[in-house]
DNA sequence: GCACCTCCATACGCTGGCGTATGGAAACCG
DNA sequence: CGGTTTCCATACGCCAGCGTATGGAGGTGC
């Protein structure tokens, strides 16, 4: 009964990791949710008996997901980032470089809806810590006591995040493209001077 | 066939009010997708011979949530703080009584993550705006030029998100309560000072 | 060139949720 | 107190997605 298989001319055997990425790029589109096993498997131009081939079930392929986000999504910007000498302008920099493209990422935000899963929620545990513990190193490095750096660092972050989270829930709120850089510097301004 | 019906001894008649209601329980514990009729029936007692009485499928119930949610969350909020009548401390008196109780409430998050849906979208959009109109406002009343007030509305309803976010994805990060108030404090600071 | 191992296609059963149909109970109204 | 209207319970069909079973195609080694 069984049909001639393959007729695609593409015969691309898979490995799990392309089913992560897929999932992944799953998770940025449609939230957790749209991990689903055999929309991707349509998607790949395969079916099921590939996936369970190399996952045991749903929550394997979540799993090796995530790990890769982590892995892509934090590391990578701090890296490029460490270049600049100057910790203000190491902070300007990372601000720059990072504002825009979250806009246009939804991962982060789709993970935070599904933060009742412990794999989930370690996930984002860990980068957030990573990257508030990083801003609140270049407020310590600019000369701001301890308490004050991690205050700083945690307005900093948060700012971001809420920036992000408006880029995509009311984009039309923020400021247009010639007013985003003296946006960004009056934020800046307010982050960097001094206590009173 | 029908066997005897309401062995219950609450024989509670239900409204469309009371469903719309549970959509909107349901949504802050477990996102949109966690508007299902059928749970939902189970939860309140009674059966979808119900829902479909009062509703015409789950769309129009999940757009019954939003309406309450848009209603109840954002005006009380903005009429309690009016009586204030001095600018800066009301834009504190804001602050202190919306940070906690959001970082509790996921709803506006969990709403985010089905921003696809347009009637979510519509609704996250007029919160938004008047949010930050709002606050705009204030910054405004406080003797700062049009502009600058925006960025600092900005600024300060982005923090706000932020917060929240955090709260919910890794509330270990936050400040406890102690240090609370001097983080707020050094964030009102921040947005309040003069352009240098 | 055959035996084996890797990888995948298909079919199947199962669950959960949507929407419909229908009839029956409870309240209301005269 | 009988008829009507309001509200709900049950049963039914349907669909999407998970996980399993099974066998078959293609590459690999010898």
């Amino acid at each position: 009964m069984v049909m001639v298989q393959r007729q695609q001319n593409k015969k691309a055997r898979l490995s799990a990791r392309d089913w992560a990425d897929a999932a992944l790029a799953a998770i940025r589109e449609g939230g957790l949710a749209a991990v689903a096993v055999e929309p991707l498997a349509a998607r790949l131009g395969t079916t099921k008996g590939s996936f369970y081939w190399h996952f045991g079930n749903r929550e394997a392929l979540i799993e090796a997901a995530l790990a890769r986000w982590i892995e892509a999504d934090t590391e990578e910007i701090i890296a490029a980032v460490e270049t600049e000498p100057d910790p203000e302008q190491r902070l300007r920099r990372l601000f720059t470089k990072v504002t825009k493209p979250a806009v246009a990422d939804p991962t982060e935000l789709s993970l935070l809806a599904s933060i009742d899963r412990p794999q989930v929620a370690a996930a984002l545990r860990q980068v957030t810590e990573r990257r508030i513990g990083y801003l609140a190193g270049l407020f310590t490095e600019l000369g701001f006591a301890e308490d004050e750096a991690r205050r700083r660092g945690l307005m900093a972050y948060s700012f971001y995040l809420g920036h992000t989270q408006l880029g995509h829930a009311v984009p039309s709120v923020l400021p247009s493209s010639e007013g985003f850089l003296t946006y960004l510097e009056a934020t800046m301004d307010a982050l960097l001077r001094p206590k009173s």
